[in-house]
DNA sequence: GACCAGTGGTTCGTACAGTGAACCACACAA
DNA sequence: TTGTGTGGTTCACTGTACGAACCACTGGTC
C-alpha cells in the first residue's frame, strides 16, 4: 500500500490522551523515521489541519480537523449521539463510571464515558482501549463477535491451552446470560458488567458497561447495573438499526 | 510536501454529510486522480480505519477511527464539552437555531449546533461550513481575527473595491459593537446575530451565533438574542482559556 | 444473445516523489 | 568552551507511487 501515507497516518496514532502533544525529534524516535521524514510528513498534516503546532512553542498536536471529520462520521453513523443519553441515564440509576466501548481491530476503543460522582471511583480519563480478554466489556463484545473475529482473538490473546479454555468457558457463560461479569484484582482492582451492543448485523461491534470498586458491589447495586445494561444495550442496538439477539 | 499524502488527505475531504458514502470511480473523478491511486489510497486509509467500506456495497464511507482522533482532540483542547451546553441553553433562551462556528483556514466551519424546535426555523442540518463575507457568523469572526487572516480574506472575499469598502464598514461597526448581524436576503432569507468567540490570544477563532427566520425578529427577540450571545461567547472564551477582548 | 456503459479491481514499467545522511542554528547545562 | 538536545534544511539516490492497459462482473437496451 501507499507506505508514505501510512507513515503519515502512524503519526496520528502518537497523539492520546496521556501525550496529547509531541515535539519532532520525540515523533521520530517512536515511529523510528528520520527527523526529515517526519518533518515533512507533520507539514503535509499541519496543511490539512489534522494537526496544528501549539502557539509558543514547536510541539505538534491534533488539530480542529479531526472534529470535522468526527461531525460526518457521527452524522453518518450516528453514534454518540446515541450512546451518550444512555450513559447518562445509566450513570444516574447507578451512580457508579458506565462507558461505551467499540471494537476497533485490536482491543476494544473507549468511546464515550459518564463518570461517577464518588470520589472512590473506577474512572476512564486517559483510557484509551480496554483489552478484549480481561474486562467485561471485551469479554461482552467477544461473546457476541464474528466467528473470525472471536478465533482470531482467541488464538492471539490465549497464552496458553489453560488460559484459552477459560476464555471460552467464560465466553460460553457469556452468550447464555447475554452479559457478562468481570472481577480485576490487583492495584486496579475493579468489577465490571457488560452487555453487548448490536449494530446492522446478528454480531457485536460494541459493549456498554458498568465499573465499580469491588466493595461497592452489592446484589441491590448488580441488579440496578445488570437491568439498567441490559435496557441501555437494547436502546442503542435499536437506534442504530439492529436488533438484540439475545432472548430470555 | 508529501503529494501521496495531500492525496489521501483530499479523499478524507470528499466525505460530507450530503456525501456520506463515495465508490470508487466517483472519487476518482472527484478528485482527478487515476482509479489505480484512489483505489490504493482508500486501502491505506482502510487499514487504519479512518475509512471503511459500507457492509454489503463496495462504497467508502468514513471510519470509526476519526472519533478515536476527535475524543483525543477534545480532552486536549476541550470544546464540544464547553460549547454544546452554551448552544443549549441559548436554544431555551431564545427557542431559535444556535450554532459555533470556527475558522479553518477558508471559511467558517461548524462545529456544533443546537436547532430550533420549530417547524418554520432555519436548519443546520446538512450545512458544513458558512462564508466569511456573508453570514453574521463569519463576520463577527473576521471583525476580530488577527491582521493577516483579515487582510488575506478580505483580499479574497470582496470582488470590487465597492464591495470592499462596505464589507470594511461592517467590520469596524461590528469591533465597536462587540457582535455582528446580517440579514441574507432571497429564498434562503435568514437573520443571523453573532459574537466572536476568543482562545489563547486576543484574536477571535470562531462565533457563536443565532439564525432567526426574518419575520420573527422583534426587538424583544433580538434583546434576548444578544444578551445570550454576548454571555455565552464569554462564557466559551472564558472556559477555554481566554479573555473577552472587547470591554463595555 | 450481443453490445455497451458503468462498476470495482489488478499489473508492471518507469519516473518522480520520498528518504535520510549530513549539516545548520539555537538553547541550555556543566 | 564543550556537549547534548531541540527544530529544521539540502540534495543525491533509489524505492515507491503512478497510471495506462487490462480484467471480471452487472445491468440495461436492442
Amino acid at each position: 500500500m501507499a507506505l508514505a501515507v501510512q507513515r503519515a497516518l502512524a503519526l496520528l496514532r502518537l497523539f492520546t490522551q496521556s501525550r496529547p502533544e509531541i515535539g519532532l525529534s520525540e515523533a521520530a524516535r517512536l515511529t523510528g523515521e528520520s527527523k526529515a521524514t517526519v518533518y515533512r510528513l507533520f507539514g503535509t498534516l499541519c496543511e490539512s489541519g489534522l494537526v496544528e503546532q501549539v502557539e509558543g512553542t514547536k510541539t505538534y498536536r491534533l488539530g480542529p480537523a479531526v472534529l470535522d471529520l468526527a461531525r460526518v462520521r457521527e452524522a453518518t453513523v450516528p453514534l454518540l449521539s446515541v450512546v451518550q443519553p444512555v450513559l447518562d441515564d445509566l450513570l444516574e440509576l447507578t451512580g457508579e463510571t458506565c462507558h461505551f466501548t467499540q471494537f476497533n481491530g485490536q482491543a476494544m476503543a473507549v468511546v464515550a464515558t459518564a463518570e461517577s460522582r464518588k470520589v472512590h471511583r473506577i474512572t476512564m480519563q486517559g483510557i484509551n482501549t480496554l483489552p478484549l480478554d480481561t474486562t467485561a466489556a471485551g469479554v461482552a463484545f467477544l461473546a457476541f463477535a464474528s466467528p473470525a473475529v472471536s478465533a482470531s482473538v482467541l488464538q492471539e490473546a490465549a497464552r496458553d491451552a489453560k488460559e484459552k479454555a477459560e476464555l471460552e468457558a467464560r465466553l460460553e457463560l457469556t452468550r447464555a446470560r447475554g452479559y457478562s461479569e468481570y472481577e480485576f484484582l490487583g492495584d486496579d482492582e475493579a468489577f465490571g458488567v457488560a452487555a453487548p451492543v448490536f449494530r446492522g448485523g446478528s454480531f457485536a461491534f460494541g459493549s456498554l458497561a458498568v465499573v465499580v470498586p469491588p466493595h461497592r458491589m452489592q446484589p441491590a447495586l448488580f441488579q440496578k447495573i445488570l437491568q439498567g445494561i441490559l435496557a441501555g444495550s437494547k436502546t442503542i442496538s435499536m437506534k442504530i438499526g439492529s436488533q438484540l439477539r439475545v432472548e430470555h
